[in-house]
DNA sequence: TCAATAGTGTCTGTTAGACATTATGGA
DNA sequence: TCCATAATGTCTAACAGACACTATTGA
C-alpha cells in the first residue's frame, strides 16, 4: 500500500470507490490510514494502464480483482494538499465474500466514516455517474452468480441505484431490454413459491439495442 | 504550444475537443502538427488546475476561453507512444466568431481529418458524454447570445445532440424544465412571423428540478 | 388452512411524437 | 393575395406506475 515511504511512481493517483453488497446493504471499502480514514488509493505507475493499476489496488485490499470497474472523471484539484498529483477516481463492485485486509473495512454507504471533503465529493460523484449509466453497463450481474432470481437482480439494482423499483415495471423493462434469459431451474427460498433462475444473456436486437429505463418508482 | 522542445511540465496531458457552430454545422478545432493533424493538447502544469490549463489551451488556439468546458473520463493508455503520460480529455464549446491561429482550423464534425485512433475514439467518447449530460448542463445557452429565439435554441440542441428534435415536444420539455423566460422583444428574420426572444433563466422548482428529457424524434 | 413469495394481467394517468390550426410578418 | 415561419392546440400510441389476481411452495 502506498504511504509516505513509497517511492513516487507517477504524477497521478488512483482513488478507488469499491462497493459490495453485504447483508442486503451497499457497502464501500474504506481504509484506515493511521488515525484517519480514507478511500484506498495508489500512485499510478508510469506507463501502466490506469485500470490495471486500479484492479491491482483492489486486489491488494481484498485479494480479488473487482468484478466490475471503471474510471470516472477526474475532479479538479489534487488529492493531498502536499501533492501536486491529479487524481482519477475509479468505481468498482466486488462480491460480498471478499474480506479486506486489516487496515480496511466495509462501511454501509449511508454510514460512511469521516472522509476528506474532496474524497467524499468524489465518491458521491462517481456513484452518481454509475447510477446514470446503470442502463448501459451490466454492473448488477457481476454481483450475482451466473444464475439468479429476478428478485435478487432487482434487489441489486435497488441497492446500486439507491431507491426502490417497481416489480412489474422492472420485469417489463428487463424483458424489453433482452438482457436475461430464463433457465429451466428453480430455487426455493424457504417459504413461498420457488423462483425461476435467470442468466445474463444480452441479445442484440434488430433496430438498435434498447436500454433499460428506470424512471420506476416505489413498488 | 507544446512540442518536442517544450519543457515537460507534468505527467498528464490535456486533449481538447473544442466545438463551435459555424454555418449551421457543428465544427471541431483540429491542429496541424507538422504534416499530421491532431487535437490540440498541452501538458498539464504541476499544481495547476486541469480546467484552468484547458481554458488556457483554448485561449492559445482561439484567443478566447471556451464558453463552456468540462473534463471527461481519461481513456486507458497514453497519448503518444513515446510518452508515459495520462491523457485527460476536455470538451468545450466556443462562439463561431473565434478564429483559430494559423496551425489549426475548424472542421465539420462529420468530416474530420485523419486523427490517431485513440484521439478519434476519445473525441467520440467525450462527445457522447456531452450528449448524455446535455439535460443537466446548460451548454447550448453558451452558444447563443443572451436573447435568442426558441428556433435558434432548438437548432443548437440538434447540432450538439446530433439529431433532429420535435418542435412541439422541445418546447413542452423546455417549459417543464423552467429553463427559459420570455422577454418582451421579438425578432423578425426575413419573411415569416417574428419570433419571441427568450433568456436563459433557470428557476428552482419545488419538488426537485426537472431535467429536460429528449427522447424526442424527427420533427 | 394460512402465510409468504413468485409471476402475470389489467387499468389509468402521463407524455412523446404526430398532426393540424391559427397568428403574423414579408414579398 | 400567397408564402414562410412562429406558436399553439389536439389526438394517439406507448408506457410507467399502481393494483389485483393467480400460482406454488412451506408451515
Amino acid at each position: 500500500m502506498p504511504d509516505s515511504n513509497t517511492r513516487r511512481k507517477g504524477a497521478a493517483t488512483i482513488d478507488l470507490v469499491l462497493c459490495a453488497v453485504r447483508r442486503g446493504r451497499l457497502h464501500v471499502l474504506v481504509a484506515k490510514m493511521g488515525g484517519a480514514t480514507a478511500l484506498p488509493f495508489a500512485w499510478a505507475a508510469d506507463g501502466a494502464s490506469l485500470e490495471v493499476a486500479a484492479q491491482e489496488l483492489a486486489r491488494q485490499y481484498t485479494g480479488h480483482a473487482a468484478a466490475w470497474l471503471t474510471a470516472g472523471t477526474p475532479t479538479a484539484g489534487k488529492r493531498h494538499a502536499s501533492s501536486c498529483a491529479l487524481s482519477v477516481p475509479f468505481i468498482g463492485v466486488t462480491g460480498p465474500t471478499t474480506t479486506p485486509r486489516n487496515d480496511a473495512a466495509w462501511h454501509p454507504l449511508d454510514r460512511l466514516p469521516a472522509l476528506a471533503p474532496r474524497q467524499k465529493a468524489m465518491a458521491e460523484l462517481v456513484l452518481d455517474s454509475l447510477r446514470l449509466h446503470m442502463d448501459l453497463a451490466p454492473v448488477a450481474f457481476r454481483l450475482l452468480s451466473s444464475a439468479f432470481t429476478l428478485a435478487e437482480l432487482q434487489h441489486v439494482y435497488e441497492l446500486l441505484l439507491g431507491r426502490r423499483l417497481h416489480k412489474a415495471s422492472f420485469r417489463r423493462a428487463l424483458h424489453a431490454a433482452y438482457l436475461v434469459a430464463p433457465t429451466d431451474e428453480w430455487r426455493s427460498e424457504g417459504r413461498g413459491r420457488p423462483a425461476q433462475l435467470f442468466q445474463y444473456a444480452p441479445r442484440k436486437r434488430r433496430g438498435g439495442h434498447r436500454s433499460v429505463r428506470f424512471d420506476l418508482l416505489s413498488g
